[in-house]
DNA sequence: CGTTAATTTGAGACCATTCAATTTCGGTGG
DNA sequence: CCACCGAAATTGAATGGTCTCAAATTAACG
């Protein structure tokens, strides 16, 4: 983008609003009427099912658009919800869209980074669908050191990692008491260091091996 | 999009290809150069994972797009191949990429069917995430026949089903045996008559229960 | 420092897998 | 038209990964 698309991207009307813990930025069903950025804190999107289980579907950290495709389809058909106390710009729909139609670096820039959500969406699948509880977790862990380095929010080998026993597992597709086993086993080979909140890993080239992890879904050069 | 649209879209230069069944269409890694339409047949997305086992990610059915993502994205993050016998139309990436610039209503239409491919991967992976075996397999079949129902390919409750027992498991993350006996199990409920590749539902309310099926993420309105 | 959330542990049950063998089906050639 | 073939579907039995339920311990927070 050059810096006269970025000005105008900057330049946009918008608004802050903040988020507690856990709070609901958007509920599936709901018409949408604005899009989100997030600006400090994490977010994550999720579903229920009809036994009342829920599934977590992508991880979203700053930086971050959280529902372009939402302000697009009109209805929501999924739950966006704070994972920490954050903050986020809003952005009325109309704006965005028109800034779309006049500036084509800015509509490339927001229609790539909905390709890339939606090819984690694809690596995703594949994780909850045929890797075991130790891959699944191994991979969603390198996912987010990768994604976190990549956006220049950590550097080393050590994260923040505001994330639950019971998140994890409802990402990964496992209940939090088998989440807790697979953790401690990944702790135990020495892969991995976690606790309150912090994430160390240990063994890098290990742990994406146990992930079976290729970091090309990611597609970090486009 | 107006006839002008529609006119300008048909009237890109595009070349047939045919498939045998099982035929790769696009390799993981591989640069894209083509975008592709599928006009008859079936085709799906799969991922392969470390020890071999397969993911499917997605089926598609005439008149879809399929890799309109690759096209931007440079690098194949996934498999595409043949389900059936099929011909695709072949458009180069720059002619539809000057035609998108040029054309608001076909980019929009693009954008949107990208955006509900990525609603369907969602779904996807709540799914294989939290969804038992029975429900699986009835949320496949739902989504099938009610993709095949709105794309006018059929009317009733009795689909053309080419999909074999081992691919069904590739897709829900359950083993070909373990789907068979699933199968069984939503036959022997009466819920659906399943043999020589052809599908009745017999009962889509209680189909839809199991499977815990809403349509809402297949955007049908838009 | 008290209270609640989060993590950890144990034991038993169950859903899905594995492995192997058998049967059925669709297509092909004699 | 029938015999044959490989692929797909089906069956059985044993194994195992993950779940469930419950309780205990530890950490986070006001």
């Amino acid at each position: 983008m050059s810096d006269e698309d970025k000005r105008a991207l900057i330049g946009l009307p918008w608004s802050r609003k903040n988020y507690p813990r856990d709070g609901y930025m958007v509920r599936e069903g709901e018409p949408a009427t604005v899009c989100t950025l997030l600006i400090t804190g994490f977010a994550f999107r999720q579903k229920l099912v009809s036994d009342g289980a829920r599934q977590i579907i992508s991880f979203h950290i700053p930086g971050e658009f959280l529902d372009i495709q939402n302000s697009m389809l009109e209805v929501a058909d999924h739950n966006l919800q704070s994972l920490t106390r954050s903050t986020v710009a809003l952005v009325s729909r109309n704006a965005l869209s028109d800034l779309m139609a006049s500036r084509p670096a800015i509509r490339r820039a927001l229609w790539l980074d909905s390709l890339v959500d939606s090819s984690i969406f694809r690596e995703w699948v594949v994780n909850v669908g045929r890797r075991d509880a130790r891959a699944r977790i191994a991979h969603l862990l390198c996912e987010l050191a990768a994604r976190l380095r990549s956006a220049g929010i950590a550097d080393g080998e050590i994260f923040d990692f505001p994330l639950t026993q019971e998140q994890v597992g409802d990402a990964t597709g496992l209940t939090a008491v088998h989440t807790n086993r697979t953790l401690q086993s990944l702790r135990k080979d020495g892969l991995i260091s976690l606790s309150s909140n912090r994430l160390s890993i240990l063994d890098w080239d290990a742990l994406t091996e146990v992930g079976d992890f290729n970091e090309r879904y990611l597609h970090h050069s486009v």
